[in-house]
RNA sequence: GGGUCGGUGCCCGAGUGGUUAAUGGGGGCGGACUGUAAAUCCGCUGGCUCUGCCUACGUUGGUUCAAAUCCAACCCGGCCCA
């Protein structure tokens, strides 16, 4: 992760006592901030920033995440890198785990009323998605500083809203209307079309909001679609007496099909734990439209320095993510192996290949029954059209037979299973873990 | 709570007793093409080591030789009324 290296970020706010403009690590990428006044701490974050360092007390940067996945995608990762970038300007990072708010279901950009989540669930999803953070990693990996001491708070909002009471909660709900409910865009649409809002989902924005309000944040960091959540935490923070905090709003990043916002159940992400090689590929054919958002908001790469050339900004651009996940040397690799294996010298020195061991399967193995055994095909019937439709290929050569059979692995052993452009297994063996008899 | 309309495969949406994994569109996957992609054209799109067998049209029962299609109860949702 190299989101601290850029220039100015060792002192802390340095251009905030001048005048109202932003720092160039902080001003990067952002979509929105609020409010955006003069010269007051109160309605300008240059401001602030500069009241902070003189009073030498870092600003509280509130992150909310809700854990109701369990992988971390490109997309959430552009508000992580403004949260690190805020830590390496020597504040503090207050990352809020939804666990309790997970619950309830963030109504943002659903069309439906989310599912409940389980406690037990809930936990295991924050457990995941902090070591894809970095907790516990190499540091230079890491996409938070989890190491400087003051730097980095994590809290769960049960904490502070599982102990709510009736009262409580009838103040909270006192804070707000109906109409402004649904004013929100989300609630709007819904309401608008018909579709059902639960009376609880009302309650979503409130609980966010008492959150900021719980932190004491400075400033919360949220995607475009939060503006309102992130709003109300500034009116709940009114309401207990404090000052509100500054609303920073990232943009959404688009998928990788470079239309919809990127989101799992779209299947358009690139997960932060994906290998070099599958990262690689899948950023390199990024529709141009978005090239430069990626860049912008996923590297600290100068955009003006790029060559122009939009299919070798691509290759710089998917680059430069896989090196930040991976290091450089991977990226390389990864970079070189993208190439070899579409041209279909699928056998070369292609070491990023993922392996699929043979262990569970059973032989003799028909070709289809193979694909969906080794985990290429989600099914052996999708196999089988796979095959019929001419799209997998064993060591580079096309199968067309989908009850070809293979009598041992012995026979498959350290041969390359290809499923259309992207996908490759290597087929090994020995099994892949440390202790092959268990 | 009352009235009314509705719940179909990943999504939308046909079908309204009798070939049928169930028209069509979207999306997805694969093939051709290209600078990767997009656009375009073509194929596929329930599961099963599959020449056959299973499971499917909100749920559960029922009528029938036969139901996604008829009946009943129940669950869930929209709208109107309270």
């Amino acid at each position: 992760m190299s989101a601290g290296t850029g220039p100015g970020r060792d002192d802390l706010c340095r251009s905030a006592g001048a005048g109202h403009a932003l720092p160039g690590w902080l001003a990067r990428g952002v979509a929105d901030l609020f409010p955006a006044g003069g010269a007051d701490p109160d309605q300008a974050l240059a401001a602030r920033l500069a009241e902070a360092e003189a009073a030498a007390r870092p600003l509280r940067i509130k992150l909310g995440i809700d854990p109701t996945g369990s992988d971390i995608h490109l997309g959430h990762s552009i508000l992580f890198r403004k949260l690190r970038a805020f830590q390496d300007a020597g504040h503090t990072a207050v990352l809020i785990i939804g666990d309790f708010t997970a619950r309830i279901g963030d109504p943002t950009g659903k069309s439906a009323t989310r599912v409940q989540l389980s406690a037990a669930a809930v936990e295991a999803n924050a457990e995941t998605y902090l070591v894809q953070l970095g907790l516990g990693q190499a540091p230079e990996r890491a996409l938070l500083d989890f190491t400087t001491p003051g730097r980095l708070e994590v809290r769960r909002n049960s904490e502070w809203l599982a102990g709510l009471d009736l009262p409580a909660v009838i103040d909270l709900l006192g804070t707000s209307t109906v109409g402004q409910m649904l004013a929100k865009e989300d609630f709007a649409n819904r309401y608008g079309s018909g579709t059902p809002i639960s009376l609880h989902e009302f309650l979503y924005p409130l609980l966010q909001g008492y959150d900021s309000a719980a932190v004491r944040a400075d400033v919360e960091l949220g995607g475009t679609d939060q503006k309102f959540n992130v709003a109300m935490g500034r009116d709940l923070q009114r309401h207990f007496g404090q000052r509100p905090q500054f609303g920073m709003l990232l943009p959404i990043l688009p998928g990788l099909d470079g239309v919809q916002k990127m989101s799992k159940s779209l299947g358009n992400t690139v997960g932060l734990s994906e290998d070099p090689l599958s990262m690689y590929s899948k950023l390199e054919k990024v529709p141009d439209a978005v090239v430069d958002d990626y860049l912008t908001l996923l590297t600290d790469l100068d955009l003006a320095a790029l060559p122009a050339n939009p299919r070798q900004r691509q290759k710089v651009m998917a680059l430069e993510i896989t090196r930040q996940r991976h290091g450089e040397a991977a990226a390389h690799q990864a970079q070189s192996d993208a190439v070899t294996l579409v041209m279909g010298a699928s056998s070369g020195g292609a070491a990023e290949v993922p392996e699929a061991s043979l262990v569970g399967v059973t032989f003799p193995a028909k070709a289809f029954y193979l694909l969906s055994a080794v985990g290429i095909c989600a099914s052996s019937s999708e196999a089988r059209r796979q095959i019929q439709g001419g799209g997998v290929k064993l060591d580079g050569e096309k199968l067309l037979d989908p009850t070809r059979e293979f009598a041992s692995p012995a026979e498959l052993d350290g041969k390359v299973l290809q499923l259309g452009k992207k996908t490759f297994r290597r087929l090994v063996v020995a099994a892949a873990g440390p202790t092959p008899g268990a």
